[in-house]
DNA sequence: GTGAGTGCAAAATGTTTGCACACAT
DNA sequence: ATGTGTGCAAACATTTTGCACTCAC
């Protein structure tokens, strides 16, 4: 719980951006919560917002480095950037869906050592580990297959 | 160079599916290739087939386990699953967009010890690795930014 | 007051579906 | 021969764009 962390109007305004109701609706929207995808982004606005302004609005906090997209699936989903979260992973259960954040430092000591091996400067890395929770597990034989 | 791979053939005799012309077409599209987007591999059928039907393909053959996605920014690729290549995981170039196979057997025990400590029993993960590579780090002074 | 940001509506893009015909078995 | 697979066209979902109005500065 570090209050370390910058602060979005300090970001908008230093980047030259107006500071709005929409905007940090959207980040407010985004803060502590796990990743989640633009519709379910839509669905917690209440139609305070449209459609096209949270596009716009994911569109800049991307640019800014306030978010990122993770993969999920076939789509992606966004979620605060490292900026305002340790930097993580995560765990996808292919049964309830839920994506668990996961902190890796040994992870950051292998992906430089790899992209060295590959003559590759790295400046992101993801990583997605698929499978089933500990409470899906659990309920695993009585749960219907899809 | 194991010759020692599994058959599109047999897979879909084996499962119940008709051998196509559609079909086999889209596998030998894919083979040997680096993950490509639906529409790099619509397009190199030259109007040959519908995108409908390479939907339904792609389709078929991801739960057959014969491809497999990939993020890629935004959306995602598809390539030749495990089955017919080692596993896996990917450089993805920032500038050219080149998306770069590494295999890395250390990377699976370290998945596996990772998904121990968090209760997950892991089926699949994927690592996605962004930067520059060779090449483009080379000729990057003089580059265009995006 | 003025320009950036938003909502609205419409367009563009990506993906899915229903149906009649064609092909693999 | 018969049922699966395909092409076509239309529907649907997601994302982008143009424009007039509104709000932050």
């Amino acid at each position: 719980m570090s209050t370390h962390k910058p602060d979005i109007k300090e970001i908008l305004r230093q980047s030259g951006n107006s500071i709005t109701k929409p905007r940090l609706l959207i980040f407010d929207l985004l803060v502590g919560q796990e990743p989640m995808t633009m519709y379910q982004l839509y669905d917690k606005t209440k139609n305070q917002l449209d459609r096209a302004s949270i596009y716009r609005i994911v569109d800049l906090f991307e640019k800014l480095g306030v978010i990122q997209r993770i993969s999920s699936g076939w789509g992606y989903k966004i979620e605060l950037s490292d900026k305002f979260a340790e930097h993580h992973h995560h765990l996808t259960c292919l049964s309830c869906h839920r994506v668990t954040p996961i902190a890796g430092e040994e992870m950051e000591a292998f992906v430089t050592s790899l992209s060295k091996q590959h003559s590759f400067r790295a400046i992101g890395h993801q990583v997605e580990i698929q499978g089933y929770c500990n409470d899906c597990e659990a309920t695993a034989s009585s749960s219907v297959r899809v």
